[in-house]
DNA sequence: TCAAGGCTTGCACACGAGTGCAACACCCAT
DNA sequence: ATGGGTGTTGCACTCGTGTGCAAGCCTTGA
């Protein structure tokens, strides 16, 4: 339809041509709030639009020293949870107008070359879910200046900004889950890997246990906070074979593995041993497990998470410190006993 | 340590400053090949370091006309096929020194504005595994010059690069094993939303039934392709009571959802009914499943997809049309028949 | 009619980096 | 000693955009 440019992306200089105004009129029709006369920029957006232009982001944020790119540090997204926040949290940037920037990590390993990248492409802010450990990003982020929440590493303290899950009220809701169900000797799965989060979890549970009546007996392990790692827990659980009639899996994958394992040794899920779960993964909810969980609202995480980045940007001095995310029980089969 | 620069960040002048040199020559350090004396290399390597300098990429990009950036367009992330695929293609990008740009989208709607980030960044290219519909994407792509791969997209055919699994060989391979397992009557259950990768194996599916002596006596749908749409399959089928030996769900969420269903009704599977199922997500593989399935290999998926990309960068005119990833049968218990 | 004031507009500079060109230093061979 | 060649370096321009400043226009009031 219109003369189509060659090489090269059409710029302003292309548009103000055509519509005959200088490439100040152009950038000012773009940008909010500028003064330019309506008959004005209506003829440049014709032209604009004629020549299928679009501002440069690039220049413009090199002009402006700020990019609205956020750095999306995530290791692990085959967990589903951090699948579903990485969505969320995705959805919700775009919404504010900021652009994620995905930085995929393993553990560990990866971390320094997201934080470089995240440097060089000056990007405004981070969000850091990943299983590295925080405490290198957070000290180069805050070495340059740039504003960054951690979510679900609480290790940091309040020192950054951090939103996480209410890992105390995560351990006690799965003791008094168990309690409910009339358990006296508990034990405890987890992942063998390091996880503050897991860790907090895990105590908080402990914690609470002598108030309820319960006995904690073993504690029992698998590798990592998935599948595998809860049919590990369970081979381990069946070779020790402890007198106990509940378990707390401190992940929903892991005690879905769990559950599997001990089933297919016949051994009856509640009936024989009730079983809680924390997360509240969309598996646990399939009617072969129907696991009693802790629930880990992702969308109050989300807005919670961009809550406070949105803060420490507009506040360079800002300290949000911890947010912390409710948390609730969700009753389902694995803990009804008859 | 060293003076920390108050406001801003450190320019490349900064380190010339420092180091006593040109900015030229800072400049030319930091790229590949350039000219650079190796006493004065280091004496600016050694300014950079104290300074905590790093190349500004977005000044780089402005400059070379190309950023490196890949518009990543992705729906529905919580299918763990398309999280363990974005995994693995930001893994990818990133080991190939390019930098995925997240472009979550809705069914159809956020598209536009996808492609607008993506054209207002000046992306290098852009990778679209989305269910919006990618006609959009595609015209607007070619009209501008940005090299574009679709994933599981084979509506366009092969006038854009075009990376997907062998759909055909799909819908073979499940005909097959239901064959295999002594199925006489089989039904098909698949989702309703519209979408051309399940329709083509649908089809293939269909067409080598008669071969192999099989006949298709029913087609019950779930609303989207995920474990809900299988449960309301699931009542479909349980509403029809077709006389039914076998069913092949055209994914594997909608096939778990499926069985489940059919199992808390009574329905002993694989004795009763045979299920095969497609993609081979990592719930297939569970215990409380064990679904025989076709295997859509997402690490051979990410390296096509890549490959197309770079050969599209590298050559504007290249048209690396269709590529087609082979997929096989994972045989499980789901129709292991005694 | 003239002056004052408000709205638009264009010029020119800035953001941070890459690079062609010419100047320069240095080394070696003649 | 001199010429030529090689390897470094800095100047100045460029990428596409935003914006302070001053000039220009138009409107309004006296």
């Amino acid at each position: 339809m219109s003369a189509e440019k060659p090489r090269g992306a059409v710029t302003a200089s292309d548009v103000a041509q055509l519509a005959g105004v200088s490439r100040s009129a152009v950038s000012r029709t773009f940008t909010e709030g500028a003064s330019v006369a309506p008959e004005t920029r209506e003829r440049v957006m014709q032209a604009a639009r004629d020549l299928g232009y679009r501002v440069n982001f690039l220049a413009r944020s090199l002009k402006e020293q700020r990019t609205r790119l956020i750095g999306l540090v995530v290791s692990d997204m085959d967990h589903s949870l951090r699948a579903h926040l990485v969505d969320s949290l995705g959805r919700a940037l775009v919404a504010a107008d900021y652009r994620p920037f995905l930085l995929p990590t393993s553990r560990g390993e990866d971390t320094r070359r997201a934080i470089d990248m995240m440097l060089h492409y000056n990007v405004s802010g981070a969000i850091v879910t990943s299983d590295a450990s925080p405490q290198a990003i957070a000290a180069e982020c805050a070495r340059h200046d740039v504003p960054l929440v951690l979510v679900n590493k609480a290790e940091m303290g309040g020192r950054v900004a951090n939103v996480t899950q209410d890992t105390e009220a995560a351990g006690r809701l799965a003791a008094e889950a168990l309690a409910e169900a009339g358990c006296r000797r508990v034990v405890l799965a987890r992942q063998r890997l390091p996880s503050y989060t897991i860790d907090l979890r895990c105590d908080a549970f402990a914690a609470h246990l002598p108030r309820l009546g319960l006995k904690l007996v073993a504690t029992v392990e698998g590798e990592a906070q998935n599948y595998a790692g809860g049919q590990e827990a369970g081979a381990a659980f069946l070779a020790r074979r402890p007198e106990a009639d509940g378990v707390y899996c401190a992940n929903d994958f892991l005690a879905l593995g769990f559950m599997d394992h001990l089933r297919r040794r016949g051994v009856s899920i509640p009936d024989e041993l009730a079983i809680v779960g924390c997360d509240d993964i969309a598996e646990a909810g399939w009617d072969a497990y129907d696991l009693t969980t802790v629930r880990q609202p992702v969308e109050a995480l989300t807005q919670a998470t961009l809550q406070a980045l949105l803060t420490c940007i507009a506040d360079r001095n800002a300290r949000p410190g911890l947010t912390t995310i409710g948390v609730d029980l969700v009753r389902r089969n694995s803990t009804a006993r008859s």
